[in-house]
DNA sequence: CATGAATGAGCATTCATTCAT
DNA sequence: TATGAATGAATGCTCATTCAT
């Protein structure tokens, strides 16, 4: 029904499981994890059966919104390592989130519906994110912008939690940014 | 604030509201808010029929638990900030938070699952709690122990923030302990 | 807490019995026969447990509201049938049927929910009210003023679907008056 | 009226529809409006999911279900006044109603109870039936042969009236043939 | 492979009836 | 004896997942 065949299946698949991720990224977070996958499908443009056939679960499919996401921050921390140096790095990784995080309503509830599964999936196929925050803090440690007793886990959960205080606060940038900078400079040696 | 004579509730129907209530927290946070409300009934060891005629819908149910951790918690800073004098009461009150929260996992969830509601809630019977902080945060500014720019939904997005944060990382009290200083810090002015 | 204890026992529970049926029949009228049993006990002013005290079932409650009407429009009919001699006291209680009915809608679903019990009830307790009508029927016919070959059952059809069709026609008492006129012509000799 | 090829309707699911309409038909009939939709679905051999996907609602299901019935009426209705000519139709039309009705208990129920709704369908999809009566009772009445003062309303009462006194009254053709004709004979002229 | 109809366990909520106060 | 809180079976409806088309 959707009119391509003269292209192989492959890239056909590609996208709808670009589409869906794309379309559950957004649903979710303007309606929260509760909604239906058919909603998700649909937003998708396609049915819930080949959704299901890209991500066995529901849960799955929320997994790698997360991961996605999680990876997208990873990146733009791993570009800013290089722009602003390993001092600064971490901290342009607390930015991104502040910015990405933008109007997406009830992600925090995503996040932490799925928080035992977001710790499982660091340890799985996206251990590198993990392996790349851990540099990210031993150089800035290193470097004496952050302080030196605070491990990966806390750095993570100080993570979800500005993600949390965003979400909770509203799209205001003035407010989100002085929040921001409560945590920024918390995470600074003293 | 409740009080427990200066309704006209007969004797076991207040033990079971309050059975309820203790239930509901317990069951929420041990295992989020997507448990079956017989669950709930039947922790408190009363009937699904007695729970309904407590609180009209599980929604209630969930709002009337955070409602009284609210409460419970602007007691508590209310008792920290005659004991610890205005400057650092605030303070207080997130170690307060800090401390509450120990092993309750899923209830970051709770929190933002309901978000809307715990605002409406924060302006009806609990609207109490929200002038309380408002007072914490002036005092605490007057008294420069807090960043004179912070206003007022910050800070709750904060406390939201910091709440998600240790729900995240687990009960190790070092740990808890760390990610509530670089908070603390934060708020401090710079 | 009632406030009356200065009377004999029986009197108040008769007089609750009576508000009970009231209420019963006022209810059940304006709002169907699935109102919770609870409406119709606050609508008496009495409790669930007086209630039931007095009739043991809701669907006791409800043959003895249709038992009550049933017999009010037999008393009726009998004294139409001393006024206007046998040959139009069938026709009469016809009318009081017609003149009951208006404004309550829904009864129809009340007669015909109970249909089975009315049968039942019928020849028990108000068998009496049966035979009345038999009698009524009885004497109609030998006045030649009703067909002859109409039977008892046939007759109490006629009564049931008369009051259907008043329902269903709401309170406009020409329209009324012609409908109840076609059955009355129907049941003359032809 | 509804046809089979003119929807894009898969195959089964159209089967699956007309099933449940079938047995949502029967077991009503057979066991009141008050049974179980688990019932119904099972009754037509499909999950109950399978039910709501078809009717959004018990309701809308009892609605279609009458909606149908109704149809099939006039339908019938229509080749009566074809073939009978106009001054016959109308009895006709009661004398299918008369039939159909055999051996449905507790439809005057289904009908009362949904009384509002089937006053609102009527002038839905279903308004053609309305029609089909004004046009039969007109034909009727310049006919002379049922009374000119009569209007649809009180025509559309007295089917229900007649309905719910077939209910009433049992399988008995002779009996049944006796009430029917009681009514038939009113709606004559006199 | 995509589709969306079918499935049915699961859940919130109601309500007749019971029983402690 | 009256009260109304407690009970829990029953019900309408949802939604993740499967599978025929």
């Amino acid at each position: 029904m959707t009119g391509t065949q003269d292209r192989p299946l492959r890239a056909d698949a590609a996208r709808n499981r670009a589409r869906l991720l794309d379309a559950a990224t957004e649903v979710f977070a303007t309606r929260g994890v509760g909604v239906p996958t058919e909603e998700i499908a649909r937003a998708a443009g396609v049915g819930v059966g080949t959704l299901f056939r890209h991500f066995p679960t529901k849960e799955a499919l929320l997994e790698a919104v997360m991961v996605r996401r999680l990876e997208a921050i990873a990146t733009g921390a791993a570009r800013a390592a290089a722009e602003s140096g390993p001092a600064d790095a971490l901290f342009a990784c607390f930015r991104l989130i502040a910015e990405q995080s933008v109007g997406k309503t009830a992600f925090a509830e995503a996040l932490a519906a799925a928080g035992i599964d977001v710790h499982t999936s660091l340890r799985g196929p996206s251990a590198a994110i993990r392996d790349l925050l851990a540099d990210l803090l031993r150089d800035a440690q290193q470097a004496r912008t952050v302080r030196p007793e605070l491990t990966l886990p806390e750095l993570l959960a100080l993570l979800v939690g500005l993600n949390a205080a965003l979400e909770q606060l509203g799209p205001d940038p003035t407010a989100r940014t002085r929040v921001l900078e409560v945590v920024l400079t918390g995470l600074r040696p003293h």
